[in-house]
Formats: C-alpha cells, structure tokens, sequence
DNA sequence: GTCTATAACCGGATAGAC
DNA sequence: GTCTATCCGGTTATAGAC
C-alpha cells in the first residue's frame, strides 16, 4: 500500500536527518534504509527540502504531543510536578537524539523552519504555557513561594531535558555515567523533584 | 604578518561554522569573510577537516578557560555558587551560539570529536570536576543537605545553559523574551541561585 | 510504481602563473 | 604569499524504459 511505503519512508528519513542534520543527511542514505532507491523517494518527496518538511512536523508533532497529552492540571501543585517531571524523562528518554536534533536545527534563524514552528503552534492553538499557567495558580492558591513562573518553567525544562541534550560530553566527563539507562533517569526524577520541591515550597518563616 | 592572516581566518571560521556545523559551512563563505580566496585559504589550512580541527579545539579552550579560571574554590560554598554562576552566565551570553554548536558537534559518536575532547581534557589535566567536588566539600563540612553531586552538577549547569541553547524556541514561545538581554541574563542568575540555594540548604528539621 | 542511467550542479581541493 | 582557472568527486534531481 502506498500509504505504508511512505510511512517507512518518513521513518528512515527521520531517523537519518536527526543523527545527521539537514545539511549531512543524504538522500541515498535514506533510500537505502527505506528499501528502495533515490529516484523512488524523489518520487514520493519531491525534494530533500520537501521530506525534511515532512520529518520536521511530524517529528514535532510527536514529540510534544507525547508531553501535553495527559497531564492532568486537575490536581494540587505537587502531583502535577510529580507527572510532569516523570512523563517528561520518559518521553525524551525515548528520543535521545530528537533533542540535540530540535535544539540544532530550531536555532538556525532561516525562515524556513521558524515557519514551521510557527504553523505548528497555530495548529495545536497553543496560546499561554501550561507549565506557566500552573505555576501562575499553585502561587496564588499559597502552595509554593512568589517565584517567577517564567524563570521556573525555563530551569523545570531546563532540568529536564539538558542530560540528554549534553548526553555525549557528559558521558565523557563523568566516568560510568550513563545517561539512558533506566536507573540514571529514575534518579534524575528524583534529584529535579527534590531540588525544585525544595526550591520553591514556602520556608518555615512565611507560614 | 602571517600570525595575522591566520587569526583572521580563525575568526571567520568560528563564525561560520559555530553558526552552520561542520556540514553546512562552506570554505568560500569563510574565505570571503576573511577577504581572502579558497585557494589562499587552503594554503594556511590544509583542508576544511583540518580547519575545523583547528576551530574547535580554539573555541572549547577559550570556553572551558573562561569558566574554570578564577572561580575560587577557597570561599563558603555560597559565595562559591553565586561566583560560578555569574562566570557561567556571563561567559555563556557572550557566546551563545557556542552551546548550541558544541551540543551539535560533541552528539556526532563520530570518533574525530570525541578524540579532539579527550586530547583537550588530557592537556588541561582535569581529573574531577571542581564542581562536584566543591559540592562534596560543602556536604562534608554541614553547609548544605546530603544531595547527589554529580545529580547537583547537572543540574546547575543545565540551568546555566539551557536558556541559551534554546533561545530560538523559547524566544517563539515566551512573548517578548529576549534571551541575551542584560536584564534576562541578570535576572536568570537570581532565579537559579534562588532555585538552587532554597533547593539544598539545610532543613529546620535538620539543625 | 519502480528501476537504471544520466544530467546538472555544487563544493573541496589543486595547478600553475605572478 | 596571493591570485585565477580548473579539476574532480559527490549529491540532488530528472529522463525515460519497463
């Protein structure tokens, strides 16, 4: 079926671009691992401009979806930090690559992916951060100190994803370090957890 | 003088590369911006493999000395954290299209890289890292809670870091941020250190 | 739809004059 | 040391048979 061919298609072309980049990536590369041969893929994906297109969305598309799925705001404070955290590392741990790939090609300032982002973000009509409208919440029902929601919503993901992010140096610097392991990212949970519980719930004096 | 020719093209090579990586810089985009010709620039660096060697070794050098210089280890491990910080955050805001290259390039397993940082960390002689150990102290001698170092050391780097590795995408998604202003950078420092140090002093329950 | 062959182009590298 | 002209391999993309 022709709606299968594309689907593997899509599937070695991302994971090619993502190890790659835009620029490394090559199309024969990508036509081997599908299967099939270059002439075959330019006939399903015009161009390499055109598939990465394809790629980046959907690539997006997953990965965010994975995250605002289901995570309740139904809750106090503690418990969406508790879900957030563990879905989050769950998620990213899943796709070590597609962060170094996101935080690269995100950062060329080239129309062309801004674009993207853009319609993506319309289309899931994403206008206020869930995170920041949380935090914004849990401040003004007195569970956690005035702190900046912003700032926290930067250093929550922050916390988040920058192991996996820094996933090769790290690995290099700390010796037996390794970072997709189960065990490493149950314990990362567990050290954000602590840090931001502690770093944000009220002191002794403000009760 | 040849000393000169050689430092400008080093500089325009930075530029290029830091902003394009290994596969998207092209030598006639860095001769140009060095005023000079391909050929010219092949005869002071033998090839684009052999100049971006150059270029990176140069580039983490000037990163990694800016930061582990004149942190002093000799203070309270407050004063220590509010120092580290600051460097951190400065040197980073200076150079904020460096992270994102170095977490690009480094995630390549390709053996090339990972040799160049192995010969610069052997030629600095870094066997642990003064953070962590900075943090062991601190722990030993009662100034903070028993937390994991090596967990605390990611953390604090990553919260040092991400802001500008993912400027692209938080500037889209945070109206109005602007990531390198002065007012950010300053204000970033303050939110970690108050995230951080609210994060791991001690507990009433523990004096 | 799928393939082989090839066009068209680009970019790193070199030859050789000055 | 510096330049112009050119080579040559690799890569995207297409033509055209089946």
């Amino acid at each position: 079926m022709t709606k299968d061919i594309e689907s593997t298609i899509l599937k070695a072309a991302s994971s090619v671009f993502v190890k790659d980049g835009y620029d490394g990536a090559r199309m024969n590369v990508i036509a081997e691992k599908a299967g099939i041969n270059k002439a075959l893929l330019h006939y399903y994906f015009r161009s390499k401009n055109h598939l990465f297109q394809m790629v980046f969305e959907r690539l997006m598309h997953d990965f965010f979806s994975s995250i605002y799925r289901e995570v309740s705001m139904d809750t106090d404070f503690r418990t969406y930090l508790d879900n957030f955290v563990s879905i989050y590392l769950n998620t990213i741990s899943k796709r070590p690559y597609v962060i170094r790939f996101m935080i690269w090609e995100l950062g060329h300032g080239s129309g062309t992916v801004n674009e993207l982002i853009g319609r993506i973000m319309k289309k899931w009509e994403i206008k206020e951060i869930p995170v920041i409208t949380a935090v914004q919440r849990a401040i003004d029902r007195g569970e956690i100190r005035a702190v900046d929601p912003i700032q926290l919503f930067i250093s929550l993901i922050a916390l988040c994803i920058f192991p996996f992010a820094a996933r090769a140096i790290l690995e290099n610097k700390v010796e037996g370090l390794k970072v997709l392991s189960k065990e490493f990212v149950e314990a990362r949970k567990e050290a954000i957890l602590d840090l931001i519980w502690n770093g944000i719930s009220l002191k002794e004096d403000d009760r």
